[in-house]
DNA sequence: TTAAGTGCAAATATTTTGCTGTCAC
DNA sequence: GTGACAGCAAAATATTTGCACTTAA
């Protein structure tokens, strides 16, 4: 049974704290942009979107702070299919990892929780004796409304 | 038991003509490196091969040939959890789809199938009713070498 | 104080597109 | 013959980097 991930606002802020890393500004502003997002952003949108909080904030300073985040293993980076063009898109990595499912026809994307993928990787670590440190499922095809 | 993937040369050719799909000098020159690669390639590297086989292929006709064999199934599309800059990589799809798990230290790739990954994949599609077309399970961590 | 972070501008990397001539079928 | 495909050049998109100034701790 998953855990309901009830979010404490400012905790990547925490996240960051607790391993000595400075906030900023431009830093406060991406973070908040990305906890509060309830869809997949890519880094123009997050850019566009920290804007409206610090108008100063630069394109390089998000993609910098993406990949310290990366880094700090704390969101996770997604292709969705490339459903719209090349980009990526991050999320937050809250407990478990879940499944994205792109319908290629109307672009939906679904997520999925799945016991069987946490065994999966548990099989793999022990299989190929190799440490996870990041797992990533996405699946392309057609969703229930629109396969038929 | 995963049947051995034994390869036919000019399987993909034959594909592409099965479907009715025109053969050219510069596709058979992709097609031919494609299929004879013994690693993951990317789009640049597909076009310097393709070129020592006919000198003349270009950029934009390498990315249209990918288009067309990811819009008929016959390549994967792969990030290999972006260990070399933004790009992706292309393979055959033969058989059963399979793991990448990318060693973050020292960057080998390597492969596994797995019965569980099947079933995940039918489990998805049972419950979520969604009809999958690719899956992509990618993996990055510690091989077995580098975890000490 | 000072190492880390920032904006800015420019560079790089990757992919797509318009166009016109060519070729497979 | 004709529609699909090609090369070329240019554009569009996505990301990274060098540098000088600023700032958090």
């Amino acid at each position: 049974m998953p855990l309901p991930q009830t979010e404490i606002p400012g905790r990547l802020q925490m996240q960051l704290a607790e391993r000595g890393i400075r906030m900023t500004g431009p830093r406060r502003a991406i973070l908040s942009v990305i906890e509060t997002a309830n869809q997949h952003l890519d880094a123009s949108q997050i850019l566009r979107k920290a804007r409206t909080v610090d108008a100063s904030v630069d394109r390089s300073t998000v993609y910098r702070t993406l990949d310290l985040l990366k880094r700090q293993g704390l969101i996770d980076e997604l292709d969705l299919m490339h459903l719209n063009g090349e980009g990526h898109y991050y999320e937050r990595k809250l407990g478990r990892d879940h499944i994205h499912m792109a319908c290629l026809r109307c672009g939906k994307i679904a997520e999925f929780v799945s016991k069987t993928f946490e065994s999966l990787k548990k099989q793999l670590e022990r299989d190929c004796r190799f440490h996870i440190l990041v797992a990533r499922l996405e699946v392309g095809g057609y969703c229930s409304a629109c396969r038929r």
